[in-house]
DNA sequence: GTGAAAGCGCTAACAG
DNA sequence: CTGTTAGCGCTTTCAC
């Protein structure tokens, strides 16, 4: 970063004997109407002087950074980390670098981001957004052309690509499972549920699953605002009351949730799978440990970030027209030993 | 992204009917000699026209991108996502952009990203380095005054701001209140040490920690190249086999260590704590669970982030000059379960 | 307090 | 096959 001898495309020119143009040409690779001897030499010119093209300089002339913008709702989100993961491969791979930002579950914050990277002439934005609900700026990026794609998160009108994972379909097959498998009743514990289209899929998912199966299934859908230890253990203990000589089972729809229904559960002294069974979202690598292992709902979140950059990158050279694409990817339900042995759940000692 | 009605400074300063310049000021907050009518004006004229800067130019011409590049070893490492978090929320409560990739563990494509974020003019550079020799590259961007820090993992030289925590220290202290809780005999179980002074670190220091308290530590140092299952099994079985009649524990440096050992002990049908006493790195989720918790080391990894992204700060902006800065953050012991109840290991049944 | 003009480092017609 | 020229959209002296 010295200023006195920085080596620009003019030095390069005024060393190789021929004009910028020529150079220029020759970085961006146009060799068709260039003698080899040329060519050559302004390598060779190039390789002594150590230079560097200047990014900036070409992406105000071309009006395009190659740089990707990825807004998280929250990147120490261990799921998350392979959606950025799978973006960050495809796009590296395409010569497209990616600047992130989270969002930290906050409307005002991704909205701040999402200006700021348009005001850096990002080629393209990848949301994972933190309401459901459409916003104006949203509306206003539509209208200017601005290519975005919605990744695992969506929103209720369809304005942009959106890749996400089959969150009702996985979550309804789950549930059904865990009955045809021998449970009696079947809960569900969530998060809470109030700003993502994803937590309430799942939960739609479980009442239709258990429609058939059970009374009421809103009474034993326990939906969790505050995280609160306490009150995960309330809601155990109260389905497990309430359902006495039943094989109980809980469908846990988010790894908060199912942290928090484990803990609960080992404070109750209630053994997995022997007293009750449980499964839930997502993969993560606890669920393989506890307890020989808990089912679960693996959600492909490399590939989602992987095909949203796809398609992203497709819109943005034009090899991608028309209405905004909307894709769910299968996820996978992993069985372990969690849910191995329907039993009728003991009351706690 | 429309190209006709396109709106730049130009189009502002018409329709104020000021010049750019004065619009520039403005943009810059220049307000000392501008008068309050013009400001407003121009404020107006702004919001009208819904006109934004186009950051690009302005990087052009300041020769600075309020861009921090950050490259770390594994982005979807649950605890280096938090150090990517320590940068990012210093950076933007800054005004910078935080510009991602992954190194992947391979030099190569470290050295590679390092270029292309030099190439695009980032104004500084923070970086969890793959292997601990310095490379001709590192030099060369030492000599050409490029700014960076590393955090985390640091090489043998110190070319550049280190900010890391305290491995050595932890680690020795953590085995040595093993020995003095009770337990005969501490053995390490690590993943690969060869490039990272992170791991080799923790090894030292569990040698210099055993040695006044066991033979050879060497020997009971069992490393794990190829993080395979069975690996950890026959360790497992070996250090108990060869230690009759002892109270064992064993400190798992590396969180994947840690990860596979309690794994193995599951399998061997060892239980923790009651025939084995475990602790390692670092705290993560599932620590909290497994056998009513496992006793770890925190490091303070978004404080690593936080720091090295103010350092680096401090450095674009020249408040702080001189030679590099080495600091080491303290971790914390987190004392669970898994070390509570020093016994005489039983052979496996 | 404000404007004119030059230029950051590159690309891309258009000539030749 | 290569050079000339005119910007991209902004900031920044230096005048006035």
């Amino acid at each position: 970063m010295n200023d006195k001898d920085k080596i620009t495309i003019d030095t390069v020119s005024r060393y190789a004997g021929v004009s910028k143009a020529t150079v220029s040409r020759y970085l961006n690779k146009k060799y068709e109407h260039m003698s080899e001897q040329t060519r050559l030499h302004i390598r060779d010119v190039i390789d002594e002087l150590g230079y560097r093209p200047n990014i900036i300089a070409r992406n105000l002339k071309t009006k395009t950074t190659k740089l990707i913008g990825v807004i998280v709702s929250d990147v120490t989100n261990p799921v998350t980390v392979h959606l950025i993961k799978g973006v960050m491969d495809y796009c590296t791979k395409l010569g497209y670098q990616v600047i992130t930002a989270s969002s930290d579950e906050s409307v005002a914050k991704e909205q701040e981001y999402i200006l700021s990277m348009v005001d850096r002439q990002v080629d393209g934005l990848i949301i994972n957004v933190v309401d459901y609900n459409e916003y104006e700026l949203l509306n206003t990026l539509k209208e200017s052309g601005v290519n975005m794609v919605l990744a695992d998160r969506t929103i209720n009108k369809i304005l942009f690509d959106t890749v996400t994972t089959d969150n009702y379909l996985a979550s309804k097959i789950m549930v059904e499972k865990l009955y045809s498998m021998g449970y009696d009743e079947v809960a569900l514990f969530s998060s809470d549920l109030l700003k993502s289209n994803v937590r309430l899929s799942r939960y739609k998912a479980f009442l239709a699953a258990s429609k058939l199966k059970t009374a009421n299934p809103e009474e034993i859908s326990y939906i969790f605002p505050k995280e609160r230890e306490d009150d995960y253990k309330t809601a155990l203990q109260n389905f497990i009351e309430n359902n006495p000589n039943k094989r109980l089972a809980i469908f846990a729809s988010t790894p908060m949730a199912l942290l928090n229904l484990v803990n609960a559960a080992y404070e109750l002294n209630l053994h997995i799978p022997e007293d009750l069974g449980v499964c839930g979202y997502d993969n993560l690598t606890w669920t393989k440990l506890i307890g020989g292992g808990i089912t679960v709902v693996e959600q492909p979140f490399f590939d989602v970030g992987k095909e949203s950059a796809s398609l992203l990158l497709k819109r943005i050279n034009g090899e991608l027209t028309g209405p905004p694409k909307y894709i769910e990817l299968e996820s996978k339900i992993i069985l372990r030993n969690s849910t191995r042995n329907p039993q009728i759940a003991k009351f706690p000692k």
